[in-house]
DNA sequence: GAGTGGTCTAGACCACGAC
DNA sequence: TCGTGGTCTAGACCACTCC
């Protein structure tokens, strides 16, 4: 019934990540720091550590220590990196354009998207992301206001949302629909695309804790934009 | 230098389930059972155990025994699950048209997309599945003859290509690329489709060991199909 | 009641890295 | 040299399942 020692352990250390008193390329207790901290055997430091590296969060390297890890691919496909992280990678500038950014109370359609009841408040952002000038997403999205407060007041031109949602919020789950449409006029215009240029359309929602927090429908020009995604079976 | 003991454990039961020996639901060896044939303590059988029942090959009941997982997910996102599962699990019928599976000798293309040189013995199969009667996918593959001798006189409406090659070479590495276009009137007529619907693809390669043995282009109708990928993070 | 997994301990030896 | 992680042992107690 009681929790496992070793899990609490790993507990102490994923809150130190999350509330930032960690941050990537720091060092975290050896082994022996935890056992003397914690008064368990070293087995049960080791079993915290290893875990936690397996699961991306820290590195080791013997004979040196543990370390946070940096970056979160935070999943092995479809990487939840931001488009601006990915856009920088290949070395091109990011600009945003940031179209609006609202208070709302959710109607019907809404209220069906992110789960919740018609009126309650939420945030409506759309912005348009280029890549070298070439607009290459946008993102139209909705974000629960009880669980992102500060949401209306972010600059968008200086971090996106998904960056600006993962700090406040942990992400616990992430759901993908992926498909392929035919812009509408509007969008084609945002988004500078030729007619009959198709758009690759992913929806994602966000939950943080048990919430559904967020609703992104994130359109790409499929002639500027294909979503990659590696897995690797590893057994050992 | 020499491999650690609660590996070779792994490697042990990780080959039994390749070879077929274990299926689906068979029992594995008891943690004392391990112990006593690998001369272990108790607590390197428990890591084997335990880190593949962590990777999802196994399932483990508190007093009953550990088991062979059923199903693979194989990764938490864009599961490769073939089409064929898919459609079932919707409670469709499956149906396919192998409109061809030919020998063939790389051409200059053909030889790109697997890294091969040109005249390497291939497979190339043409596959349209269907559910409920209406083509959803489009498959056109190409695969290594030498990592797939009998891919040729393999007869792909009992199985698919998918589950005939996760049977006869282990995949070690996937890699998809996803984008949106407008089919050509060829693809168009073969997935029944109508003009400026668009189609998803799907570039999927695959990789057995350190080789890659497929390439394979999978077409849908975007009205018909979409992509969907679930991400959970868990840290407990 | 016998067997199973889940957890934990208090030691141990080793290779490696930093100093 | 000393601290680090990587591995391993031979016990232990517990809750659970199956018979």
């Amino acid at each position: 019934m009681t929790e496992p020692r070793y899990r609490e352990i790993k507990r102490s250390i994923v809150a130190s990540i999350r509330s930032g008193m960690l941050k990537p390329g720091d060092r975290v207790q050896s082994e022996a720091e935890i056992v003397e901290q914690f008064g368990v055997s070293r087995m049960t430091a080791n079993r915290a550590l290893r875990e936690l590296t397996d699961a991306g969060l820290l590195t080791r390297r013997s004979g040196a220590g543990t370390f946070i890890a940096d970056a979160k691919p935070i999943g092995h496909m479809i990487e939840i990196r931001n488009i601006a992280d990915e856009i920088r990678a290949r070395g091109h500038a990011y600009r945003s354009r940031v179209l609006r950014n609202d208070a709302i109370k959710a109607d019907a359609k809404q209220a069906t998207l992110l789960d919740v009841r018609v009126g309650v408040r939420l945030f409506h952002s759309i912005i348009v992301h280029h890549e070298a000038d070439f607009p290459i997403q946008l993102e139209d999205r909705l974000v629960l206001a009880s669980a992102a407060p500060g949401y209306g007041e972010t600059d968008f031109h200086q971090q996106t949302p998904n960056e600006y949602l993962t700090r406040i919020a942990p992400i616990a789950r992430v759901e993908h629909r992926v498909t392929a449409a035919l812009p509408d006029p509007e969008v084609r215009a945002l988004l500078g695309m030729q007619e009959l240029d198709p758009v690759l359309v992913m929806d994602r929602r966000t939950w943080s804790g048990d919430r559904l927090v967020s609703h992104a429908t994130l359109t790409h020009p499929a002639s500027r934009y294909a979503l990659t995604a590696t897995f690797e079976v590893k057994l050992d």
